[in-house]
DNA sequence: TTCGTTATCTTGACTCATTCCAGAAAACCT
DNA sequence: AGGTTTTCTGGAATGAGTCAAGATAACGAA
C-alpha cells in the first residue's frame, strides 16, 4: 500500500493551506471524491465508510460545508436532486445533468465561457459566479424507452 | 370588477390550450403569479388564499406541477432554496440571484444565447435547455454588511 | 511529551420543502 | 342531468440537510 503515499498526501496539504485541521473524515472524503466526482452525500459517505470503518453522517455533512467554504470543493445541486460534489478545480467549468438518472458530466464551456460571464443587465448586482446546467439525457437513458415515473413531456 | 375580465380570461383558456382543466385554485395560481414571478409555493399558497378563501397546500403544489409538466410555468430552483415560479416559459431566459435574500430577476442573456446552448462537447448527452443562474448579492444586500448567517467567503 | 485550547465528531432530535395516500368534490363529455 | 376522470382535501410520511450538547481529537505552546 504504499503507492497510496502520494494520494494520500494531497488532501492532507490541502486542508493544511486553507488552515482546516486534519482529519480522518475529511481525507477520505477528499480522496474519495478525486476518483469519484459528482458524488451525492449519501453516496460520499458510503464510500468513506468502506475505509473508515464508521463516519457519522453528521460528519460527512460538516466535512462537506467546510470544505465547500474553503473552496476545496464544488458543490453543484441539479434542480430537485440531492447536492453532489466535486474536487475543486479552478476553472469555471458547467455541467450536463441526465434529467433520468441524474448522472452528471464535465463540459468546458469554450463558445460561451465570456459571454455567459456577462448577462446583458445585471440590474446592480455584483455577481461572482455565473452557474450553468445543461438538461438533457444520458447517452443510456436516450436510448430507452421513456418510464412512467420520469417521462419527459414533448409536447411543444 | 369588470377590468378583470380580461386577465381572468387569459389563464382559462392557456389551461384549455393545454388541456388541463380549469379550476379555481390553477387560475389563481396563474393570475397571482403573472404578477409575481420568480415566488416560492408557500407565497404563491399565500397570494392565493387572499382571494380564494381556502386552498390546500398540496392543491398548490399540485398546480405548480401540473402547470410546469405542460409548460405554462417554469420552475426555477436555485441550489440551496425552495424552488420559485414564473409564466415567462418561451423565451430562454436566465436569472440573477441573490445569495443573501434569494431575490431573483430576469436577464436576457443576448450575448450568450447560443453559445451557451452549445457546450464543447455533449458527451452523447441530447440536451434539451440550458439553465444559467448568476450567483451574486443583489443591489440591497451588496451594500450592506454581511450577517454571521450568510457571510460570503472572500478567501481566495 | 504533555497540556490546554479549540475545532471537529457523535448522537439524536428536528426543520423544511415536497410528496404520497385515500377519499370527497368538482370539471367536462355526451 | 349522469358518468368518468381529474383535481382537491387532510393528514401522514419522506428525504435532505441542519441544530444542539457533549465527547473526542488535532495542534500549538510549554
Amino acid at each position: 500500500m504504499n503507492d497510496q503515499g502520494l494520494a494520500q498526501q494531497e488532501p492532507r496539504e490541502r486542508l493544511r493551506a486553507v488552515g482546516l485541521r486534519v482529519t480522518a473524515p475529511r481525507i477520505a472524503v477528499l480522496e474519495w471524491l478525486a476518483t469519484n466526482p459528482h458524488a451525492t452525500a449519501e453516496e460520499i459517505a458510503a464510500g468513506v465508510r468502506e475505509r473508515l470503518d464508521s463516519v457519522s453522517t453528521q460528519a460527512i455533512y460538516d466535512v462537506l460545508n467546510a470544505c465547500t467554504r474553503a473552496r476545496l470543493l464544488r458543490r453543484i445541486e441539479p434542480a430537485g436532486h440531492p447536492a453532489r460534489f466535486e474536487t475543486r478545480t479552478s476553472d469555471n467549468h458547467h455541467h450536463l445533468v441526465c434529467r433520468m438518472c441524474h448522472r452528471t458530466e464535465d463540459v468546458d464551456c469554450v463558445v460561451g465561457l465570456a459571454p455567459c460571464l456577462e448577462p446583458s443587465s445585471s440590474a446592480g448586482f455584483v455577481l461572482d459566479e455565473a452557474e450553468v446546467v445543461f438538461w438533457g439525457l444520458c447517452p443510456v437513458c436516450a436510448g430507452r424507452p421513456q418510464t412512467e415515473s420520469h417521462h419527459i413531456e414533448e409536447s411543444a
